[in-house]
DNA sequence: CTAATATATGAGTAACTGCTCATATATTAG
DNA sequence: CTAATATATGAGCAGTTACTCATATATTAG
């Protein structure tokens, strides 16, 4: 008998299902890096070239366009292509929201 | 000259600094974890001793504890002793939101 | 055409993650 | 006391991550 507990209000409600928790754990994967989370915050003020973000962040053109594939894939940004730049945008309304809130008890929590 | 771009919109704000970036990183990744979005979603419901969420997760009771050393580590979770047990429940409001929001989009997103 | 610019991408790598397994500690039962 | 139970924790390991570096592609300038 070891599935017996002592506390009558510590019940074992069934847990959340692995497939829901692993989506969410995935959007949350995609600010779960200071690089992708000041990216996202520079989109937030509209689209910007890889060029731009580089210099921004001051980063390696390389190690942003690496993490914007990895944003791409999650569908959290979208691109457009004018001349030889290519413009990023947010494409994730949701993912917006996370950060903004977070962000926001960043700077007055 | 390379610190010229063709598009006058694109304007080059300072980014997002990088202590505040890590700080909201730091935070994303506690949830970013399958493991971690059900401990913290079973927490939700109220406080449950490590061999209850064990059970309910269907994972060893080492990797549920390994977990909440990580979880207590950030301050996302308190615990308090009672005999044999020991309970665990949610120490951040904010992380409760971000899940909660999340959890919503996932279910009817 | 050639050269410069803007971006993408594969390989390689050091650091990190999330588990298992063994073991330690603490509490309770008998 | 000994045995069972509940949790914690270190070591080890396979898988992942976030970069660098070299190279490729595409566009524009001259």
């Amino acid at each position: 008998m070891s599935e017996e507990h002592t506390h009558p209000e510590t019940g074992s409600a069934p847990a959340l299902d692995l497939a829901t928790a692993a989506t969410m754990a995935a959007l949350f994967k995609a600010l779960s890096d200071p690089t992708r989370v000041r990216i996202i915050a520079a989109l937030l003020e509209g689209e910007r070239c890889v060029y731009d973000l580089a210099g921004a962040l001051e980063m390696t053109h390389s190690a942003i366009s690496h993490q914007l594939q990895l944003l791409r894939n999650l569908r959290v940004v979208r691109y457009r292509k004018e001349g030889r730049h290519v413009f990023y945008a947010l494409d994730d309304a949701h993912i917006q929201g996370l950060l903004l809130q977070s962000l926001e008890h960043a700077r007055h929590g």
